[in-house]
DNA sequence: AACGTTTTCGAAAACGTTTACTTGAAAACG
DNA sequence: CGTTTTCAAGTAAACGTTTTCGAAAACGTT
């Protein structure tokens, strides 16, 4: 019963200071000119009651809440993880904070939480579009007029800024190198295929393929996970020279259903992956990958949704960052 | 040049259906008896004109956000992410959203975004607190009164209900497994001796040790990574039967580092680690580990933030899940 | 028809800011 | 010295909701 107050407000500063409201919010955000004293003084207050302005207030008045909202697949996946802090590393120096939420892949979730964020009024949205199109996709994000990027997988019906990976190259550069090691027959097993970055390492692989005119090649369909590259390995007609997974756990998995199979990597057959997660080099055989430089293909697309979102004109609509093959021990030359 | 307005409010919508804000705030809270007739009428003039209510305003009104705050370590550690989601999956159901942030282990960064949270107002916070003790924590939270629950790790000096695992308990049971398997020597890799996970783990380790009057062990003092595992064990006096890291990684460093020295694992020694990471049972060889229910604990810390959020009276408010030990291909019996 | 109770609804006051507008005094000017 | 300009600071109107209060309508009971 000591104190009614729960909160102290800018009016409970304004009267300790002996001033008027809108000279403590000039003070605050110093937007116009106070005389010095006044700012000490305001100053004092401020200190003594430990006021904090309240956000709420001001962005409803201003219409800007500071936060940015994040949609990933999967907020237990590492690499998407580096990919928010890589844009949350440069975001927050520019005052926002962040909501993140995760869809598990599901479009009815990504929907929910999409309606969840507009709602809450975020500034901009940086969004990782789960595979399957979605129905809604467009008209929430049309409705209002607001800000977005995406990252990593793009939704082409939606013309908004994009930042990826060059996938494909990625895929040609690891396929350019097992060839001029000695290995001549291929498989690949890919990910989910509706997804942007699946489509694209295949269509790599594809190039890759005939590039060097290889007849002897298989393509099997599966997911993004440890199990699928298991049991697509499992399924194959012929074991190939090397085998390309779409993801490093798709490789992982292919290693442990070779070796069950009484196969030997990399003296019998080379794997090779693609994403270089942090674990990738301490797997036994340490694997051949593909490395994406992740962090800063989330640096890149806070970077983009900033100017965005500061009404600043951007350069480029479409960033795509370069990637780099790893050659560790899953890989050996053929002779 | 054609809609001015660029949102649509509560009171286009009243316009348009021809009551008064406070029937459209009804129908839209149903709050309060509202004739069948106009909530049709309501219902109608929002579905027509994408009405959204806007949870500035309502929060300004409200004083409650519906925003929990998440303060991990590290955003990039899939182990706190599922924690993470554990709260998550709990709370959303509930309603909420989440802001999420990183400390990079650092306490300057922790203090920074403990107080962005708090003026961003969110109704209730999830804290894993950084290793060191933060001297403005205490400060910051007690400030505003705050709903507050520790996760994993704790924080002695403020009083908040605390969710966590039974890290003693668990060191304990591997020892008794190992104990019971014949082994005779131990070693202990500890991480950073400021958290209260490693220090509850030591514990766990020096009861174990003095149940069964081992004299053979050694302690060494480290960080929760792979390096720290791998050139801890290359320091160790002796080689002993059972190593237990801190933690998966470390393992795997020690791991790496005795099949460097020509020691073979588990046929000359054993080597435990503490977490159950989501590849650890995918490492050569697969680890045993203590396994620990993270992400029921996200869940419970959820729970009790809901809980305390409502003004919901607590059973209680310290709560400890239970461990469990899983025997891979690490350790072996000795005979 | 009179009366009490309940239901239904609108007017208006908050919530804590920012900002356009106003004011009064001092400074600048001729 | 009178007029204009400049500057510092205050007043009050938003921003989009929820909610208190009270009036009117509807209903059931005598």
């Amino acid at each position: 019963m000591k104190n009614k107050k729960k909160t102290v407000s800018i009016r409970d500063v304004a009267k300790l200071a002996g001033v008027s409201i809108s000279t403590v919010s000039r003070v605050i955000n110093n937007s116009d000119s106070v005389s010095e004293e006044l700012i000490e003084k305001v100053n004092k207050a401020i200190q003594e009651l430990g006021y904090q302005p309240n956000r709420i207030a001001r962005s409803l008045r201003t219409g800007s809440t500071k936060i940015v909202g994040f949609v990933i697949p999967d907020i237990t996946n590492p690499a998407f993880l580096l990919m928010v802090k890589g844009a949350e590393d440069y975001l927050k120096k520019k005052g926002y904070s962040f909501i993140l939420g995760g869809t598990d892949h599901s479009v009815k979730e990504e929907s929910k939480l999409l309606s969840t964020l507009l709602s809450q009024r975020v500034d901009g949205l940086i969004l990782t579009c789960s595979g399957g199109r979605n129905p809604y996709l467009s008209d929430l994000l049309m409705s209002r007029n607001i800000k977005l990027v995406f990252m990593d997988r793009r939704y082409e019906k939606i013309k908004a800024p994009y930042v990826g990976v060059d996938n494909s190259g990625g895929v040609e550069k690891m396929i350019d190198y097992l060839v001029q090691t000695g290995h001549r027959s291929f498989a690949f097993l890919s990910g989910e295929k509706q997804t942007s970055s699946a489509k694209e390492r295949l269509q790599g692989f594809i190039k890759g393929i005939q590039k060097y005119r290889i007849k002897d090649y298989q393509i099997l369909y599966g997911e993004f996970t440890f199990e699928s590259g298991y049991s697509l390995t499992k399924k194959l007609g012929k074991i190939p020279d090397a085998i390309l997974g779409g993801n490093d756990l798709v490789a992982f998995g292919a290693i442990e259903a070779l070796e069950e199979m009484g196969y030997r990597v990399p003296e019998d057959v080379s794997v090779a992956g693609f994403d270089d997660m942090f674990f990738s080099k301490y797997y036994k055989p340490a694997l051949t990958t593909v490395r994406q430089p992740i962090y800063d293909m989330g640096k890149m697309a806070g970077k983009v949704l900033f100017h965005l979102m500061n009404g600043k004109r951007l350069k480029r609509e479409t960033i795509i960052l370069e990637t780099e093959i790893v050659i560790r021990e899953s890989t050996k030359p053929r002779e």
